[in-house]
RNA sequence: GGUCGUGUAGCCCAACGGCAGAGGCAACCGUCUCAGAAACGGUUCAGUGCAGGUUCGAAUCCUGCCACGACUACCA
């Protein structure tokens, strides 16, 4: 955008330079950039968008609250992209009208600033984490106040502040010292764990697990439970430990060589990381994990409350698998052991032919066999995309074989790496005419098939049938499922398995324990050392946070043997229980911290919680904040990417769940209602073979006039294909904001951004675009302002708007103007509605219409003061400009949202359509509120419908009051 | 392979089962200019991816295909 003067180019001839200034007022980017800066500048000093706390000065408690929260965002080193302020701008939009409607509106931004990515950019630079991280927020926070967002910064934090993972690091305590009641579904207190099992309600079984005593039964305990008193200081010690939410195990995890950490499961992809794309190996490490799969049930059973997105709670569901199913336990022929399996099918036993074990599973322990041992050794050094790049299964005969229950057939086990150690037991029951898996492996190693089950209908299936029907040849010594549907058939079997002791009902998840620790340097460390006897304890709740130690070189030894990169501090690691705040060790004894720290979703899991009160420093929060910006329901609308719908919102759910349980929180879902932006795409072009062309090496040619344009690969002249695609460095099609705020200001940016399409699209960016919504701001500010003196002065009675007097003569000048009023009333309507709605394309369309209306008549002071506070939320600089120019001396953010007419929303007299057969034959001039009779003979005596139905029977006629009538006629 | 979503004018997008158009971009024609740009005024442009079905009436609901996108992927 060029402004007056700007375009000062010698003409060829070499004559004058001629600078010609035809309109010094108008609104123009560099008038646009010099209004915003000017508001936000007094917005901050003004703290225009400061919350005040229940309890605090300025605190109205008879407002309804309205907590409206963004995903904060992972401050990179490359600033905001245009994604970030789709949402951003969103939520401000419905800050702002809610602050107008009355509310107080909680509406913050903070930092993800711990995880992966930075320490990886500060081994790239040598730069210190610390350092890049506090940059790369300083740049974000620069770029997100240019965007005028009414965030209350008074509440701004970092997850690598202090103060705020000093909480985290308490709430890790408060998880790690809370056990899981099963009777109950929920979290206790390990305390309580501790009265139950002195006062005898609980004891330990024969495999260390918690059995249930009913003290009323005044029975002994069944066999092999010892009670409470029976134990020892160890045996308690070990009951307790696994009995907590956060409990050291040593599960196979995804380790990366490469990063040289471990990941969870939801951070590999493909086999490889999900940042930086490296290979990923399988390989058992001790770690810390938390206990969510003890609440898989109430997360499941939480989606039904929440008001998400269908898409993201069958993602949760699915992600959460929830199974029914049985475990069967197989005798093995040599000695006495079992090999256990989870099946959802257990009316299939019948053709279980084989069994296949993962190559971890430890009944392989001592097979000797060189040909297993080779396939174990190869599987080990696999990683998962390796294995999953051979598409054919392999396997090997372990040797071993056991003995179908129901059959009491002897089968062969085979080591097989498509079974994972990971789920069930690692260990399947195989029949191939069941599992289209098992059929595969069946038919390469040439191993038998049995049908056992028919087609509904009692038909035969051919090949493998994975669905249900009906069993057959499935009858046994003691059991016989012939002839049953599946249903039953799983029924009978079950019952069956359990009477026999062979196996028994089994509710399964996919949804695992969730891998806590990290072996790297930029996250919270754990609060917790570890004793001399290798015994692991909380450290004093006063001594947090645990900081993490100065450290140079934060390299991670790339290697396949996992050691922390905490472990190189050694001054830091060792430290003495006084120290550290440990209270049942003496103060003197030495200790080591834990070396892992957290992963990056930790400080994410309850950020939404530190904003209610984030300066107390008694409580991670405190409870009467706590209480009413986030009681009940959790925050009022959450909005992100639909990219974190199984990791951060499962993650944070279960923390939250973990923490109401324990009576921290008020709300059993922190999130109550949820929305997630689309995409914002861009261009790229794609050759014939599909591969994608970056944009500056295409150019556009319209060689025939008519014809669609074509786009020419510079390099080649080949033809190419222009496409949608993601933006990207190498296709050279990524907008920063920076430069379109520069070009149109950001009233334009935030225009065009809510008017691209629905918030919930995906929407390519088409910079060209924006200038509509740049001429639509120049529009209203031309109705106010006059470009040539810079006066809001009424042109038709020329008196300043903002002087009580032009006031006045002004609204007399116009009191017949009722086309104006009624645009206006039906702009207010729709666009209030649309906000409610987060339709904001289709509200900005509604104050398009208005402006495009107004611009024909004559529009007053008063109503343009209530056109500015509707384009307030949307566009709230060049509304608070025009606010003060209308002579207003307090600012739009504080005004109400103006009133409609229900009356005035629609026109007087309307068009009505008469159809035919649903075809349009004709069109009727009637008043609004004609009623249906009065219609159908309006219709009917039209001139060409009478016409039109002559000769033929009216059988039926449709009245649509104000809309249309439909004459069926034959 | 599975799940979810989206296909409407040259482009981006609207349309409680009721006349396919709210709006923006582009194009074209005017106004203003010595001229151009900007701005302003106006005009053109689709029968809704394809094939069926339900209905007085379908872009909208149902079924099956096709294309694109997101997520997920040997979970027994």
């Amino acid at each position: 955008m060029q402004t007056p003067c700007a375009r000062t180019e010698p003409l060829q001839s070499g004559s004058v330079t001629l600078c010609v200034m035809p309109h010094p007022y108008r609104y123009t980017a560099e008038l646009a950039n010099e209004i915003e800066l000017r508001w936000q500048a007094s917005w901050e000093e003004q703290q225009a968008y400061r919350q005040p706390n229940p309890g605090q000065a300025g605190f109205d408690a008879t407002r309804p609250r309205y907590y409206v929260l963004d995903m904060f965002p992972y401050p990179s080193g490359a600033g905001l992209h245009v994604g970030h302020p789709e949402g951003y701008t969103a939520t401000d939009i419905l800050a702002r009208y809610k602050r107008m409607r009355g509310f107080n509106v909680l509406h913050p931004m903070g930092w993800d600033a711990y995880g992966l990515p930075a320490e990886q950019y500060a081994i790239q630079t040598g730069v210190h984490p610390a350092i890049t991280t506090r940059r790369a927020i300083d740049t974000f926070r620069r770029q997100l106040k240019r965007f005028g967002f009414s965030y209350d910064w008074s509440r701004e934090f970092g997850t690598i502040d202090d103060d705020y993972y000093r909480w985290t690091q308490w709430i890790f305590l408060r998880i790690y010292n809370a056990w899981f009641d099963t009777r109950k579904d929920k979290a206790r207190p390990i305390t309580e764990l501790v009265e139950e099992a002195e006062n005898g309600h609980l004891g330990i079984g024969a495999e260390g697990e918690l059995v249930w005593i009913d003290v009323d039964e005044s029975a002994a305990p069944p066999a092999g439970v010892r009670l409470w008193d029976e134990l020892d200081g160890d045996t308690r010690r070990a009951f307790i430990n696994d009995q907590r939410l956060a409990y050291v195990g040593e599960p196979v995890v995804n380790w990366c060589p490469k990063l040289g950490t471990a990941l969870a499961n939801e951070e590999v992809i493909d086999g490889r990381s999900e940042r930086g794309g490296h290979p990923v190996i399988r390989k058992p490490l001790k770690q810390w994990l938390f206990r969510i799969t003890a609440y898989a049930d109430r997360l499941l059973a939480g989606l039904e409350s929440v008001d998400w997105p269908e898409s993201t709670r069958i993602q949760q569901t699915e992600w959460i698998g929830r199974s029914e199913g049985a475990d069967i336990d197989f005798k093995l022929t040599d000695g006495d052991a079992f090999l256990r399996v989870y099946t959802t099918r257990p009316d299939t036993v019948f053709g279980a032919t084989f069994m296949v074990v993962a190559p971890e599973h430890p009944v392989l322990q001592d097979v000797e066999r060189e040909e297993v041992r080779a396939y174990i050794d190869a599987a080990k050094g696999r990683s998962e995309v390796e294995r999953m790049e051979t598409k054919k299964k392999t396997g090997v005969d372990s040797g071993l074989t056991a003995i179908n229950p129901a059959t009491g057939e002897t089968i062969p086990i085979w080591v097989a790496d498509y079974v994972l150690m990971g789920y069930g037991h690692g260990a399947i029951m195989a029949v191939p005419g069941g599992d289209e898996r098992d059929h595969e492996f069946a038919q390469q190693y040439d191993l038998p098939i049995v049908t056992v089950v028919l087609h509904p209908d009692g038909s035969a299936p051919e090949g493998c049938y994975p669905g249900e029907g009906i069993a057959v040849r499935s009858c046994g010594s003691s059991v016989s499922l012939d002839g049953l549907e599946t249903p039953d058939a799983k029924r009978r079997i079950i019952d069956w398995l359990e009477e026999t002791g062979a196996g028994r009902g089994k509710v399964n998840t996919r949804l695992r324990d969730w891998l806590f620790s990290r072996q790297r340097y930029w996250g919270e460390p754990f609060p917790i050392v570890w004793d001399e006897d290798g015994r692991h304890h909380a450290v004093g709740e006063d001594t947090l946070p645990v900081r993490p130690p100065e450290m140079e070189d934060f390299h991670p030894a790339e290697s396949d043997d996992p050691r922390p990169l905490l472990a190189k501090a050694r001054d830091w690691v060792q430290t003495t229980a006084g120290a550290a705040g440990v209270a049942d060790l003496a103060a003197d004894a030495a200790v080591t911290r834990e070396t892992n720290t957290m992963p990056g979703w930790a400080g994410s899991c309850w950020y939404y919680l530190r904003y209610a009160d984030p300066h107390n420093d008694e409580r991670f929060v405190g409870e009467e904040a706590e209480r009413y910006w986030t009681g009940g329901h959790g925050v009022d609308l959450y909005i992100g990417g639909a990219e974190h719908a199984v990791l951060h919102l499962l993650y944070a759910r279960f923390w939250h769940m973990a923490l109401y349980d324990l009576g921290f929180v008020s709300s059993p879902e922190p999130f109550g209602k949820l929305f997630h932006q689309g995409m914002i795409t861009s261009h790229a072009y794609q050759r014939p073979d599909k591969s994608l062309v970056p944009i500056d090496q295409v150019e556009k040619r319209n060689e025939v006039e008519e014809q669609d344009d074509r786009y020419i690969e510079t390099a080649t002249g080949g033809e190419v294909k222009q496409i949608v695609a993601k933006m990207s460095k190498s296709l050279k099609n990524v907008i920063n904001p920076d430069d379109i705020i520069e070009e149109y200001g950001a009233d334009t940016f935030r225009l065009y951004e809510m008017y691209m399409g629905a918030l919930a699209d995906s929407k390519p960016w088409n910079t060209r675009d924006t200038s509509g919504m740049f001429r639509f701001l120049q529009r209203v500010w031309r109705l106010a302002v006059d470009e040539e003196t810079g006066e809001t002065r009424s042109k038709r009675t020329g008196l300043p708007r903002h002087s009580p007097e032009g006031r006045r003569r002004d609204g007399d000048a116009c009191e017949t103007n009722d086309a104006v009023e009624r645009a206006l009333h039906r702009a207010i309507a729709k666009t209030g509605a649309d906000i409610e709605k987060l339709h904001f394309n289709t509200g900005i369309a509604a104050m398009i219409e208005f402006v495009n209306a107004a611009g024909k008549h004559h529009v007053t002071a008063e109503q343009l003061d209530r056109f500015v506070r509707i384009l307030a939320p949307f566009a709230p600089h060049i509304a608070e400009e025009l606010w003060h120019r209308l002579g207003h001396e307090d600012s739009v953010v504080g005004t109400t949202w103006p009133e409609f007419d229900e009356s005035l929303l629609v026109d007087t007299t309307v068009d009505v359509a008469v159809q035919i057969m649903g075809k349009v034959r004709a069109h009727i001039q009637v008043a609004h509120d004609t009623d249906k009779k009065t219609l159908e003979a309006t219709a009917l005596a039209h001139e060409r419908i009478q016409e039109l139905i002559d000769g033929k029977t009216v059988r039926k006629v449709i009245v649509v009051p104000g809309r249309l009538v439909n004459i069926v006629a034959s």
